[in-house]
DNA sequence: TGACAATTTGAAATGATTATTGTTTAATCA
DNA sequence: TGATTAAACAATAATCATTTCAAATTGTCA
């Protein structure tokens, strides 16, 4: 996973400015487990720097995103979600509370029947799992 | 996979009642492996009902996804699309296209580790598989 | 058939995200 | 260090999928 530190070198290698701002967006993701969305990027960031807009939020997510280095996220109905871990892994899901976790990719492991690999070449995949977590469920 | 007399049985025994619009999407679903958007749904269903609105089509969606009779599918960013099988099974999406597919559930088999399972209960799971169709990987 | 409540419709609202615009600023180099 | 310039900024408006709302319509059951 990108230290702040590696943002900046490979936004530098790209001719990208380094802002404030995004300095302040790179710290934010460093080492981030929480799948945070742009709405609580943009409310972490405001209390550094409170003129900051959702527009520069936005921007630089869909740089990163682009470069590779953050992972767009679509498993929740009402938002997109930002993960700067961009290995293969996978999510579990609390219907209770929201909440998005990891899981090793390793223990995993879904395959496809050669059958669909003769038609399809998959380059990566997720795997969401939903259900309810230890707290949601003693509140029951 | 329910066929349009199954929904309508389903209906009545919820005191929903069967109008011609709510059939039409019925039959639409019925046996539909294209992962159809509600635009689509709404696309098709006017040909037969020039006069249908896009709350008609959402509303009766949204009735049909609380009775557990399709699955609201959140893989791509765009929009949401609509599933009547609602059997545990997976997709594969061609990133050419964008077109999507099924896999049976028993061929993938994701499992959780055990770690995990003592912090959270599943309940269901869903596997996209990202990559090429045979007709992109051609075109390329 | 008629009455009533549920449903449909069309329009307006919403909320996340994107585009536009004029102003400010980071990086470069003299 | 200071001037230059392209890039990035903040503010605002626009967009697009989806929801909400209120009035008009229609299934259903007596």
């Amino acid at each position: 996973m990108n230290t702040s530190e590696d943002l900046v070198e490979k936004f530098r290698n790209r001719n990208y400015k380094i802002t404030p701002q995004r300095l302040g967006i790179f710290k934010i993701l460093e080492g981030n487990l929480d799948h945070p969305s742009a709405e609580d990027i943009f409310a972490t960031i405001k209390e550094t720097y409170p003129t900051i807009s959702f527009t520069t939020v936005y921007k630089t997510l869909d740089i990163l995103e682009k470069m590779g280095e953050v992972l767009k996220i679509t498993i929740d109905d009402e938002r997109k979600h930002y993960d700067p871990n961009t290995y293969t892994h996978h999510h579990i899901i609390c219907l209770g509370c929201n909440k998005i976790s990891d899981v090793d990719a390793e223990s995993v492991n879904p395959q496809l029947p050669d059958g669909i690999l003769q038609e399809f070449t998959p380059s990566r995949y997720h795997v969401s799992f939903y259900g309810t977590c230890k707290d949601c469920l003693s509140k029951q």
